[in-house]
DNA sequence: CGTCTTTGACCTGCGC
DNA sequence: GCGCAGGTCAAAGACG
């Protein structure tokens, strides 16, 4: 905040001075009790004084008492006592007004921030149901998750730069903005939708939202954010995008959200624009595929475009369900075969219409290990305490999308840097067809069993394994996978919480504590360099977030998952936003805080 | 009384 | 086409 914090500390403190000894001398000055008569009298009667006059002359009658007879003092001590609790008071009321002036702006910005995300939230869903309904699963499928996210750079003659330059550019962009922020220090930025199957030169494969972002280099950045099966992801991704932006050009104009509109309003408006495009509103979109009725909800989940990914978490716990942040309704319980223990079924009641279930069976084997097994993307904000469970699903989820597209599209939409340009072209392709494949964290305390794999009903898929040691958490990728080659953090100096990554086949990416007794905050800087080093590849990128905010969130120190979160959450972020800049903090962030 | 859970019935997809 | 298994619905009961 722009506040000059050192001048209202001092102030605060003074204050604090002249209250404190106010205080004292009352305690000492008070030799009688005060009655309500009294006190109404005196205040009745009494000017305002300031405070340094009022504590001088509590300070002076308080000499005075010690001289002079009691009889003829008692009611000017009262007068005066009242009258410095009355400054006393004032001031202390002054204060809790310049405390609430500043938290008002706290509230403003923080209600002008939500509005934006949240008018680009309803942007975003909207329109990706509205492509939901024209276009065909067959061509969902295509799109993989990790592409949703689509940077062009258009110059300033129109032209467009391949995918693969644009998010070098845009990291090279970046960098130069966060080296030299002042440089460019105005910029603006655009949320622009069209509806691809309703548009004149109708291009399905291209994108129902594009957030241009546009600086006085007249260089615009487009995210381009396609149709998936996961769309608060593509949101969240376009959203951090933007955001990544907005905080190197300080811009923050967004021509299709209003900010001083309320949430509410800006649901409305943007209802109220689709209706006017003669299209189905916003309200009767979420409706249609909102819970009630019923019957709506049914044709929603028959889509497997929605339903074709699950995240299942096995944990070791005595209580009935997981605690993941996220209110359920339980709607089902099912015995299954091969398992005495009944399957439970839950959906997400965050929100009606939440497309978010869960499975919750416990193991037949070993009756503590529960399996909580969720399916599908939230469709609403989430609490804070749910984010990373969230972000886990959605990761894992979408790595899995991922994994079931053609290879043409992960080549024409991943490539970034040729660096890390993992499995682009090399992953085993999974089938469109393979109903829902299954990505496992087993969080466990057995040692054996503490892997996370990425299985599908595809047979020849090689799994992703993540095995949490003792001293880390270890990556195998499937042996098809090209060798990596570590350039940026080859070059760097590991923190003390070693991170390597080897090359060759299969790739392994290692996080080793080298002090073990460190155990958390050696987990966290771990967490925060590994994701930052590989948010080049979106493969891993997916995965490894899965499987970290999965054992974060675990952890039994609450206050450890929730700091953990947080960094993770920035990774998160710049996995998800950018290619470039992001690593580069994550990874100053691991150095300094390693030290 | 509203909300949540329970539980039997029903629906759907898949394999034979 | 039939049976099976998984998943969902919805009425009834429990609970606060």
């Amino acid at each position: 905040m722009g506040l000059n914090n050192d001048e209202s500390r001092s102030t605060e403190a003074i204050s604090s001075q002249r209250l404190r000894s106010q205080r004292i001398e009352l305690s000492v000055a008070l030799p009688f009790e005060i009655s309500s008569e009294m006190a109404l009298t005196v205040d009745s009667g009494s000017p305002p004084q300031s405070h340094a006059s009022n504590t001088a002359t509590v300070a002076s009658h308080f000499v005075s008492l010690s001289t002079n007879t009691r009889e003829t003092d008692v009611p000017r001590t009262t007068q005066q006592f009242l009258e410095n609790e009355l400054k006393r008071t004032r001031t202390e009321m002054e204060h809790m007004i310049d405390e609430n002036q500043q938290m008002r702006k706290v509230l403003s910005l923080m209600t002008a921030e939500y509005n934006a995300l949240y008018q680009q939230l309803v942007t975003t869903v909207a329109l990706q149901q509205q492509q939901g309904k024209t276009e065909k699963f067959s061509q969902l499928s295509q799109v993989p998750l990790a592409t949703a996210l689509n940077v062009e750079v258009v110059q300033g003659n129109g032209q467009r730069a391949s995918p693969q330059r644009s998010f070098t550019e845009h990291s090279s962009h970046s960098a130069g903005s966060e080296r030299s922020r002042s440089a460019t220090p105005t910029g603006s930025a655009q949320v622009s939708s069209r509806s691809p199957g309703r548009s004149k030169h109708g291009d399905k494969q291209t994108s129902p939202l594009r957030v241009k972002l546009e600086d006085d280099t007249n260089q615009k950045i487009i995210v381009q954010a396609l149709p998936t099966v996961m769309p608060m992801d593509t949101d969240k991704a376009a959203v951090n995008m933007f955001r990544a932006y907005k905080e190197e050009s300080s811009s923050q104009a967004i021509d299709a959200s209003n900010p001083s509109e309320s949430p509410e309003l800006g649901f409305a408006s943007e209802a109220r624009e689709s209706a006017s495009q003669d299209e189905p509103s916003v309200a009767e979109q979420l409706e249609q595929n909102g819970w009630p009725p019923n019957k709506r909800m049914k044709s929603v989940l028959q889509d497997t475009s929605v339903r074709n990914a699950r995240v299942s978490v096995r944990t070791r716990t005595d209580a009935p369900t997981m605690n993941d942040g996220c209110q359920w309704r339980k709607y089902g319980q099912k015995l299954a075969k091969g398992n005495p223990c009944p399957r439970a079924y839950y959906r997400c009641t965050v929100a009606p219409g939440c497309p978010v279930r869960k499975q919750v069976q416990r193991c037949a084997e070993d009756r503590s290990i529960l399996t909580t097994t969720y399916e599908g993307t939230h469709s609403h904000p989430l609490p804070a305490a749910a984010v990373a469970m969230a972000s886990t699903t959605s990761a894992a989820a979408g790595m899995l999308l991922l994994g079931s597209t053609s290879s043409s599209d992960r080549a024409e939409g991943l490539g970034s840097d040729n660096s890390f340009n993992l499995g682009t072209h090399s992953m085993p392709i999974i089938s469109a067809s393979a109903p829902f494949p299954t990505i496992t964290l087993d969080l466990t305390n057995n040692p054996a069993a503490n892997q996370m794999h990425l299985d599908a009903a595809n047979g020849n898929r090689q799994p992703y394994t993540f095995s949490m040691a003792q001293n880390g958490i270890q990556m195998h990728a499937p042996s098809m996978m090209a060798p990596v080659q570590s350039s940026y953090y080859g070059a760097a100096k590991p923190p003390s919480g070693t991170f390597q990554m080897y090359s060759g086949n299969p790739l392994m990416v290692q996080f080793q504590g080298g002090n073990t007794a460190r155990g958390p905050q050696l987990l966290a800087d771990s967490v925060t360099a590994a994701t930052a080093a590989i948010t080049s590849d979106p493969n891993f990128t997916a995965a490894l977030a899965a499987a970290i905010t999965s054992i974060l969130s675990s952890q039994p120190n609450n206050q450890l998952a929730a700091t953990n979160s947080s960094s993770l959450g920035e990774a998160l972020r710049g996995a998800l936003s950018s290619h470039g800049l992001p690593i580069t903090a994550a990874k100053k962030d691991t150095a300094s805080r390693s030290t």
